[in-house]
DNA sequence: CCAAATTCCAACCATTTGGTTGACTTCTCC
DNA sequence: GGAGAAGTCAACCAAATGGTTGGAATTTGG
C-alpha cells in the first residue's frame, strides 16, 4: 500500500490523514490506518503516542493549510477587490485538490472546542492581518470605490461562496440528484461565476 | 432529565437529537443517549432496535426540516428575487434556532454515502421545482429582469451566503478570535446583509 | 564485524461499547 | 380484581478497540 522508500513516519502521517479526514476522530480506527500504511498497529503507538497524538498532527496540518493562504492573500497590498481575487482562485485551486479540508476542519473544530484544538498553535498575525484588511475595506468604502457594506460580511461572503459548495457536494447531490460528475463541472467553474457576482455586487 | 409527561419514545428521540448533533453518529455512546433521556440503555433498543435505526430517524428527521422549507420558497409564484428572499430569511430564521443542523447533516451524509441514508425518503417533487426554478431564472435573466446568470450558480451562491457562516462558527471564532457572543450578533444581522449583497448583485 | 540502538511485529491486555436477557413493575381492559 | 400486555431495568455478554509487551529483525557506527 505504501512505498518503502518513504519514511514509516511519513507513511503513517499520509495514512492517517486520508482516514481521518474520510472518518472523523470517532469514525477512525487505528488498525485502519495501520492496514491503510502497510504496517502493525503496534507502529502507529512507537511513532505517534496515541490516537489523539496523532490527530492533533492530522489537524494540525490541515489547519496550515487553510489559514496562511488567507494571511498571504489579504496582506498583499492590492486594493480589496484584488485580494478577494487572489483569494477566490487560490482557495478554489486548493479545495479542488483537497476537498475533504474544510468540511473536516469544521467537523472536528465544532468537537473539539479546546480539547486537542487548544494546543494547536494559532499564528499570531493573523489577527493584526484581519483589522487591517476590514480597515482598508472601511477606507475603500468611504472613497466610494466598494458599495457600502461590513467588513466582516464581506469576509464572510467571500469565504461562503468558496467553501460552501465543496462541504454542500453530498447535500447537493441529494436534493437535486445531480450526477457527481457534473457536480465537479459546477465546481470547476466557480472561480469565474463567483468573480463576477462578486464585482457586481461590489462595484457601487 | 425529563418531564415523565412526555412519551419515553419522545424523551429518546430528543435525547438522541441532541447527542447524535453534537457528536456524530461514530461519537455517539448509546450510554450518554440514555443518560441524557433520564432511562436505562436497554430501553433504547427496545423501542429503535439499534444505534443504526435510531440515527436514521434523526438524521431523517434533520433532513426533513431542511429540505420542504427550500422547496416552499422556490415553489411560490414570486419573482426569483422575491422567491430567494424569502429563502434567505426563512432559513436564517431556522439556522438560528437550529444551528447545529447543517455541519450535522453534512457530515454524516458525506460519511454515509449510502448506508444509512439510502432508506431516508426524498421528496420525489424535488428535482420538478428545482428544475421549474432554474427555468424561471433563465427567463428573467433574458427579460433583462435579472443579471445574467447560470441558475446552479445563483442557487449555490445563495445557500453559501446562509448556511455556510453557520457552519464556520467554528473555525471563524479561531482564526479571527472573535468571541462566541459577537458572533452571534453577526449572525442575526446576516439576513439583511446577504439580502442587500444579492439584489446589488442580481439587479441588472 | 560486532554490539548498541533503532525499527518492527505477533500476541496479549484492559476497557469500552452495542446489544441481550430474564425478571420485576405498571398499565389496560374485561 | 386479575390476567395479559407493555414498559422498565440491573446484570450480563461478545465483539471491538486503544494500547502494551517482549523479543525478533535491521540499521548504525565505532
Amino acid at each position: 500500500m505504501s512505498d518503502k522508500q518513504t519514511s514509516a513516519e511519513e507513511n503513517i502521517l499520509r495514512a492517517a490523514e486520508k482516514i481521518f479526514m474520510e472518518k472523523g476522530f470517532a469514525g477512525t480506527r487505528m488498525q485502519e490506518v495501520a492496514d491503510e500504511a502497510g504496517i502493525n498497529k503496534a507502529m502507529l503507538h512507537y511513532y505517534f503516542r496515541s490516537k489523539e497524538k496523532l490527530f492533533q498532527v492530522i489537524l494540525s496540518e490541515a489547519i496550515n493549510e487553510i489559514s496562511p493562504m488567507l494571511m498571504r492573500s489579504l496582506s498583499s497590498d492590492k486594493s480589496v477587490l484584488d485580494k478577494l481575487e487572489d483569494l477566490v482562485s487560490n482557495y478554489t485551486a486548493l479545495l479542488l485538490k483537497r476537498p475533504h479540508l474544510p468540511l473536516f476542519v469544521m467537523h472536528e473544530l465544532s468537537q473539539n472546542q479546546g480539547k486537542f484544538v487548544a494546543d494547536i498553535a494559532i499564528n499570531s498575525r493573523t489577527q493584526p492581518v484581519m483589522l487591517a484588511f476590514f480597515q482598508q475595506v472601511t477606507e475603500e468604502c468611504a472613497a466610494g470605490k466598494l458599495r457600502n457594506i461590513q467588513p466582516v460580511h464581506l469576509l464572510l461572503h467571500v469565504m461562503s461562496l468558496i467553501v460552501f459548495p465543496f462541504i454542500a457536494r453530498p447535500m447537493v447531490s441529494r436534493v437535486a440528484e445531480l450526477p457527481g460528475a457534473l457536480f465537479d463541472e459546477v465546481l470547476a467553474q466557480r472561480t469565474e461565476e463567483v468573480l463576477r457576482f462578486l464585482r457586481a455586487g461590489l462595484v457601487p
